[in-house]
DNA sequence: TCTGGGGTCCTAGGACCC
DNA sequence: TCTGGGGTCCTAGGACCC
């Protein structure tokens, strides 16, 4: 058997995949709790209040496009009366989970795909039945969790996302779309624009369209050599998929990260060595405790810092990946030699905008090789003081307990001037009901 | 004044080994 | 005039996703 067969092997038997989307799930979490934001706009800006990352449809009506910088729409925000929101997450994930495990009573078969997203097996179920049941879980959703979703339904995943998007614009579906058969597929994709499809990217979409392909049906027919040959395999996949050959599995089990980012820009321009090592500190104590959350441990850490490349001004960016002598997820571990790599790298006289850590070379705890010089984290008393730190935090809130060296004042830290509260998470922070 | 953050996978090319 | 060949491992960079 050929390589490019064997990667992307059909499965035999016929697939029912969904695709359960929440629509524009973050604008949608904050109107769960200010319910008079029903009907008018609303969008969700990224950290640091840059760009809009979430946006209903009332506010792309007014022309409001998803990654555009905040201060260019503010005209907009005003005019049309845009309510704006700082970026919430510990709300959203909160109500993610709650969404998904509202899921799982509904369906053994479950892949959370993203925050907002989960592709369900329904193998077996009776044809006539897949839309009824859409609607039962749009309706389930909506009642336990007030957030509003789009069901796709089809032979495969990268179909079921195709599904998902009709669901989500064509009205007179109300919200589920069934597309199983070939001649509804054909119409369908003959009707999306090739740079729609999930797994074709905009480098992609630019290639196929310079040589005449801009609908989805049109890849279809395309020779598998050349799609190899300028997509890889995974372009192959993509296509396969679109034919209706289900290559893509449910992934019901979470893997571990093999890699770990922290990074912020900063709200206002950094200059001195001292918050730079502040903020990389913090990062470095964000990162392993993701790290310690999923039981793993770690030998490899980098460390960046640039200035806004925006600018016109003074350009400098620099980084540096270090080994450690041995796996862990004791923070000092991490944060003593990204200081001293920093503290090199670091230049005078320039407006630093950003920074960041990235964990790699990631293993499980069980599997980490036994140092005959070096003491495992497992078996000294770091990791037993982590443990004690980690329950702490996860009992009165993050950052009860942190290290000095990420500073106590945090001149640096990002803005976030239009948070909603953490209605879900934090006890001080609840829904007032009026008396 | 103001442009996000966190991930995955694939490939090509170099280093190194026998 | 000739200058192996194949395997493995690692890394950087590119492309994609939400």
């Amino acid at each position: 058997m050929s390589s490019i067969s064997s990667d992307t092997q059909a499965r035999s038997g016929s697939n029912i995949f969904a695709l359960i989307d929440c629509n524009h799930f973050y604008a949608s979490c904050e109107r769960v709790f200010q319910p008079e934001l029903e009907n008018r706009p609303v969008v969700v800006l990224s950290n640091n209040d840059g760009c809009v990352v979430a946006l209903t449809p009332e506010a792309k009506g007014v022309g409001i496009v998803r990654g555009t910088p905040y201060f260019k729409i503010k005209h907009l925000i005003k005019k049309h009366n845009i309510a704006v929101f700082s970026s919430n997450y510990s709300l959203y994930g909160d109500m993610s989970c709650r969404v998904m495990s509202n899921l799982s009573l509904l369906s053994p078969e479950v892949e959370i795909y993203s925050i907002d997203e989960a592709f369900l097996s329904l193998d077996g179920m009776d044809r006539s039945e897949l839309i009824s049941y859409g609607q039962m879980v749009r309706k389930a959703i909506r009642k336990n969790t007030g957030i509003p979703v789009s069901i796709g339904i089809a032979n495969t995943k990268t179909l079921a996302k195709v599904a998902n998007h009709i669901a989500k614009r064509v009205r007179e579906h109300s919200g589920v779309f069934v597309m199983l058969e070939d001649s509804l597929r054909e119409e369908v994709l003959k009707g999306m624009p090739v740079g729609d499809i999930w797994g074709v990217g905009p480098r992609n979409a630019k290639k196929l369209n310079s040589i005449g392909i801009t609908n989805a049906w049109q890849l279809t027919q395309l020779d598998d050599k050349w799609i190899r040959d300028k997509m890889t395999v995974v372009g192959l996949r993509t296509v396969e998929e679109l034919r209706g050959n289900s290559c893509l599995d449910l992934e019901m089990v979470k893997e571990p990260k093999k890699s770990i980012i922290s990074s912020r820009s900063f709200g206002t321009p950094v200059e001195s060595l001292e918050h730079l090592l502040e903020a990389v500190s913090t990062y470095c104590w964000i990162a392993t405790e993701k790290l310690r959350e999923q039981g793993s441990l770690a030998r490899r850490i980098l460390v960046y810092i640039t200035t806004n490349r925006f600018k016109e001004e003074p350009q400098y960016a620099n980084y540096k990946e270090i080994e450690l002598k041995a796996y862990t997820a004791y923070p000092p571990d991490f944060i003593t030699p990204v200081s001293d790599a920093l503290t090199k790298m670091y230049r005078k006289g320039y407006k630093y905008k950003k920074a960041g850590v990235m964990i790699s070379d990631i293993i499980q705890e069980e599997s980490a090789p036994y140092d005959l010089f070096e003491p495992s984290y497992n078996d000294d008393k770091r990791s037993q003081v982590m443990e004690c730190v980690d329950n702490i935090n996860k009992k009165w809130g993050s950052h009860t307990i942190y290290f000095a060296s990420s500073g106590i004042k945090k001149e640096w830290q990002m803005k976030r001037e239009m948070l909603s509260n953490r209605y879900t998470t934090n006890w001080n922070e609840l829904l007032k009901v009026k008396a």
